[in-house]
This record gives C-alpha cells, sequence and structure tokens, in this order.
DNA sequence: ACAATTTGACCACT
DNA sequence: AGTGGTCAAATTGT
C-alpha cells in the first residue's frame, strides 16, 4: 500500500514537473538551463515510478511471469488491468450483431473487448461541438446523456460499415473537468483502412510539420468526402500542431485486456525518422487503463486543421490490434509493422 | 434526392 | 430498475 501511495505521489510529481517544462516551454525569456533540469526531473521522476511498479510485480508474480516496466529511455511496456476474455478476436460481437440481424443475437451487449482511448484538446474559443477529424470517416449513429456527466456521449461508427463491413467504432465524451478536452474511445479495428492503408508508411515525418494550424473544428462540415489517405496527407501537408496535456491517469474506466502486459518498443520507435503514424506521429497519447501508461500523466496529440466534422478531434491512431498476442500470461504487441 | 444527424425507443446487462 | 449502447424514423443539410 506504502508503494502505491509513492507510486502514485511520484507520478502527480512528473505531472507537476511536466506541466511546469510546457509553460517554461512556452516562454522564451527561459534558460535552456532550466529546461535540462526539469527534464532531468521529471525523468527521474517516471524512472523511479517505474521501479516502484516493477519492485511490486517482482513481489506479486513469480519469476516466470516476472515483466520488467521500462526505464523511461526503454520498452514500453503498457499494463492493463482485469479483462474480458482474451480468446475472442476484436470483432467478433460487432460482427455478429451486425450482420445477423437476428435480434435476439444482434441487440447483444458489445463485449468488445479491444478499446483504447485518446484525449484530444482542442482550442479553447473554437467550435468544439465535437471531436475533429482523425482521418477516418465516421458516421453518428447516436448520443446519450451519460449519468453524472455533463455533456452527452456521441456515438460513431465507420462510415463504411455497410460497404466494406468495417466494424470499427468510436464513442466522444467531452471532459467535465476540462470541456476541451475530448475522450475518444476506439473500439474495434478498421477493416476499410487495410485496403486504404491510412497509416501508411509512406507519409511524411510528421515532426516535420508540426508548427501550426490551430485546430478548427467545424460541426457542420462532412468528413465523409475524402478518402481517409487523401485527408491525412493534407493535414500533414497543410500543418499539424502539438498539443501535450495532462491525463487523468486516474482515470481507470477503460478495461480492454486484463491483467497482462502490452510490451512494446514505443520509445525506440519514436525516435525512429522513418516512424510515422498520421495517428499519434510518434507521441504516446492513447491510454489503456487503469494504468494509462509509463506516461500517465501527458498525453500528446497532433492536431489537424480541420477537414472535417462532426465531432472527430484530430488524426486518430489506428492500432492493428492484429498484431497482438496472447500468451495466456503477457498480450503483446508486435509493433514493427505498425511504426515501420 | 440523397446523405448525415438527431432523438426517442428499444434492448442487454448489472 | 437504472444505465449504456444501438436502432431506426424523422429531421436537417447538401
Amino acid at each position: 500500500m506504502g508503494d502505491s501511495k509513492n507510486l502514485i505521489d511520484e507520478l502527480l510529481h512528473g505531472l507537476e514537473l511536466a506541466r511546469q517544462l510546457q509553460i517554461y516551454l512556452n516562454v522564451s525569456s527561459s534558460s535552456n538551463e532550466t529546461r535540462e533540469i526539469l527534464i532531468q526531473k521529471i525523468i527521474s521522476t517516471f524512472e523511479k515510478a517505474l521501479e516502484m511498479v516493477n519492485r511490486k510485480r517482482h513481489v506479486n508474480m513469480g519469476e516466470s511471469s516476472k515483466q520488467q516496466y521500462p526505464s523511461a529511455s526503454g520498452t514500453l511496456a503498457i499494463r492493463i488491468s482485469d479483462s474480458p476474455p482474451l480468446s475472442c478476436s476484436p470483432r467478433s460481437e460487432d460482427s455478429d450483431r451486425d450482420f445477423n440481424r437476428d435480434h435476439n443475437a444482434s441487440r447483444k451487449r458489445n463485449t468488445l473487448p479491444i478499446r483504447w482511448t485518446k484525449h484530444i484538446r482542442v482550442e479553447p474559443g473554437m467550435a468544439m461541438e465535437g471531436p475533429l477529424d482523425d482521418g477516418y470517416s465516421w458516421r453518428k449513429y447516436g448520443q446519450k446523456d451519460i449519468l453524472g456527466a455533463m455533456h452527452p456521449r456521441g456515438y460513431y461508427r465507420c462510415t463504411h460499415r455497410n460497404v466494406l463491413g468495417c466494424l470499427a467504432t468510436k464513442q466522444v465524451q467531452r471532459s467535465d473537468e476540462d470541456p476541451t478536452i475530448f475522450e475518444i474511445t476506439y473500439r474495434g479495428n478498421h477493416t476499410c483502412t487495410i485496403a486504404s492503408n491510412v497509416v501508411g508508411p509512406t507519409l511524411n515525418n510528421p515532426f516535420q510539420t508540426q508548427e501550426t494550424n490551430i485546430v478548427n473544428t467545424n460541426p457542420q462540415s462532412l468528413d465523409q468526402q475524402k478518402p481517409p489517405n487523401e485527408q491525412l496527407l493534407n493535414n500533414l501537408r497543410t500543418g499539424l500542431r502539438v498539443q501535450t496535456e495532462n491525463l487523468d491517469f486516474q482515470n481507470q474506466s477503460f478495461v480492454p485486456f486484463g491483467n497482462h502486459v502490452l510490451e512494446s518498443s514505443f520509445a525506440e520507435n519514436f525516435n525512429s525518422p522513418s516512424y510515422v503514424s498520421p495517428a499519434n506521429s510518434g507521441i504516446s497519447h492513447f491510454s489503456m487503463s487503469p494504468t494509462p501508461s509509463v506516461f500517465p500523466n501527458m498525453a500528446s496529440e497532433i492536431i489537424p486543421p480541420a477537414t472535417s466534422a462532426a465531432n472527430t478531434p484530430t488524426a486518430s491512431m489506428e492500432f492493428p490490434f492484429d498484431q497482438f498476442e496472447f500468451d495466456g500470461q503477457n498480450f503483446t504487441f508486435h509493433n514493427s509493422r505498425f511504426f515501420s
């Protein structure tokens, strides 16, 4: 228990430092020395936190199932807690529902295990009627007032659901604490974008085009007009903007996998010049709770200029869940194809 | 006319 | 019974 408290303290400390750094980085008069010190502190804080987690895991686990959490510069392992069964395919439930219109079966509650969240911030003062463009075409199919939430939750499915059978869906929930932040929960994989190669390795490095555009959400515009590829390319051409924001890492509403570990070399891929995910542009910003990631407090997002619509925030991450492996204990994410 | 969104109703789950 | 997720008819936009 003491360790958990310390862990939380450390992570909170990291959060605070990161916030300070964010402020400093926006103040041109601050010295490089100050930045260096802050960055060192942040790294140190997170490393300490990770050590604590590792210690705890060593105590709780036998040697055989031991998984090391990475240092800040090493391999990223995402710990995910209690899970629905992993035996089912990511889309099995949805598939049954949509293409079997037997109403008894089709109305079955979606127990889709694969889902992940993003926290997106839009510029205050801009239209924020909904999420920004994330490179995919979504059609809204519902909206619901959620108990305890100030803002309704929007339900979206892939526009190509009927034509291509793409079963990806997302839910968009505006944050109560910070109305400029949208929490987007993606469920299922885009089968339509496998063909169109939305997260293509051929796009330019988004780090080269991160300067400018402010998010300009246009709730009435349509994101259904362009194929995802073209949209993303357009986004990259016209400039992207990175926003770093604080995540509520204590939010533990998502339980996608279970007590397993997602292991991936995110960090090293982030340094790779060839890495181009229009979705997250190399900066970790998705979270899988309850312990979102080793960077629990920070979410960075590439905010593309708004080409669309309805409610989609920014370029989204296409997450190739078919590259997960589950061996009964660990959930491994093979990201070589994803990041290459 | 067609496509997208809105919204009340329905259903499954807890 | 309460809640979240989805459906589908009605409405709105292009």
